[in-house]
DNA sequence: CTAGTTTTGTACCGACCGGTAAGAATATAA
DNA sequence: TTATATTCTTACCGGTCGGTACAAAACTAG
């Protein structure tokens, strides 16, 4: 009943890393798909029996949104750290030059789960795919707000369309997941990057 | 065992229209993958049951297979058109307008079946998911070669770097396909063609 | 009308789906 | 040691998965 503490200190003690297991989680949803990924796939990847998997994530739902957690949070996310930047011109350039060295890149599976993870699929999974459409709204609102920002700073002409500006970005970063998909390498794409933001003179510098 | 004739004359006759029951599977397969689709569903959409469309369309593989290729010579398909375009600015154009049109369309699931269909998939669909995979490297092949033979007739600067060109039109429109399931109407993807089109200064008129 | 051919509906197959009940195992607290 | 708490393993649940066997039905050819 109780929340989840940092040490339990009673009781059996897990032979598992939660998070390491959530990471082996992300790996096959990743891949698969919440459809595609069976539970026999995951237990098997992250080392435990179905018993504890639902006792410590709740159930598949719950399992693949959480895994979508850690896969927003891993060292190597892009996203976030990109609207940091200073500037309009680098938090975009970074962005795109992320997205297309990350999403082909051979220690992890191509692409993006937030884009991948649950697109057409069935009745079953409506829900994760209503919180990865969100997610990847969520994404397109904060470019906008960030661009908006650069407006406001001065960063980008008052008479840009800061609105369809992020829908381009989001449209390019959304498409270069498929293409990683199709096996595009990230210097194929790094290529996409630099002729999409040439699409952006407003922003250049 | 004898190839299926025009019309069989003999035995009991069909009671369902092959083609009007393949468009049904599509539009199942297009919404749900083919993941997804449970052949509850397709037999259910389709007005038949499954010894028919076994006997009918083979296996479920099969199945998708034909739905792929009503979903490519339909009416509104764009892609196959646009490359018959006289200049290289008009079949940039065309597909692009094409998409923004046709994957936001609300007289069909949103998106596109062969960027949709299987892409993160179970291993069972790993088959149906390396032929959209080559479907997608055939069209953007098919762009390419359009481009050469654009440059080839002087309608494209030689300078112009026509591979990574196609690759950025095809992850544009990649990426419209995901807007389109975000909820992205055909106005908002219209806009982001203009955009994309402004990336592409060697092929203006 | 009969024989032959094809499609139909029903009922079923083994395998797998997501999810859980129950008890053995392993820790701490007293 | 004993009681208690938590996790482990095993075995199982009803339902659904893709796919098929079989016989009744509906047609044509003779």
């Amino acid at each position: 009943m109780s929340e989840s503490r940092c040490t339990a200190s009673v009781g059996r003690p897990r032979a598992f890393d939660p998070e390491i297991a959530l990471e082996k989680a992300l790996d096959v949803f990743w891949r698969k798909g919440y459809d595609g990924a069976s539970l026999a796939d995951l237990t098997e990847a992250m080392g435990i029996n179905k018993p504890s998997l639902y006792s410590t994530f709740g159930n598949k739902d719950q399992l693949f949104l959480k895994a979508i957690e850690v896969y927003e949070k891993r060292p190597c996310a892009f996203f976030g750290p990109a609207l940091d930047e200073p500037t309009a011109h680098q938090v975009v350039k970074k962005m795109l030059y992320g997205a297309a060295t990350n999403f082909a890149d051979k220690s992890h599976p191509q692409g993006c789960v937030i884009i991948q993870g649950a697109l057409s699929c069935s009745e079953t999974a409506s829900a994760v795919k209503e919180a990865l459409i969100a997610r990847r709204q969520e994404g397109e609102q904060k470019v906008r707000d960030r661009l908006l920002r650069a407006q406001a700073e001065g960063d980008i002409p008052a008479t840009t369309n800061v609105v369809t500006l992020a829908r381009y970005l989001g449209t390019v970063i959304q498409g270069m997941a498929i293409q990683a998909n199709n096996g595009a390498t990230s210097e194929e794409l790094t290529e996409v990057a630099e002729l999409a933001l040439s699409a952006m003179p407003s922003i250049n510098q």
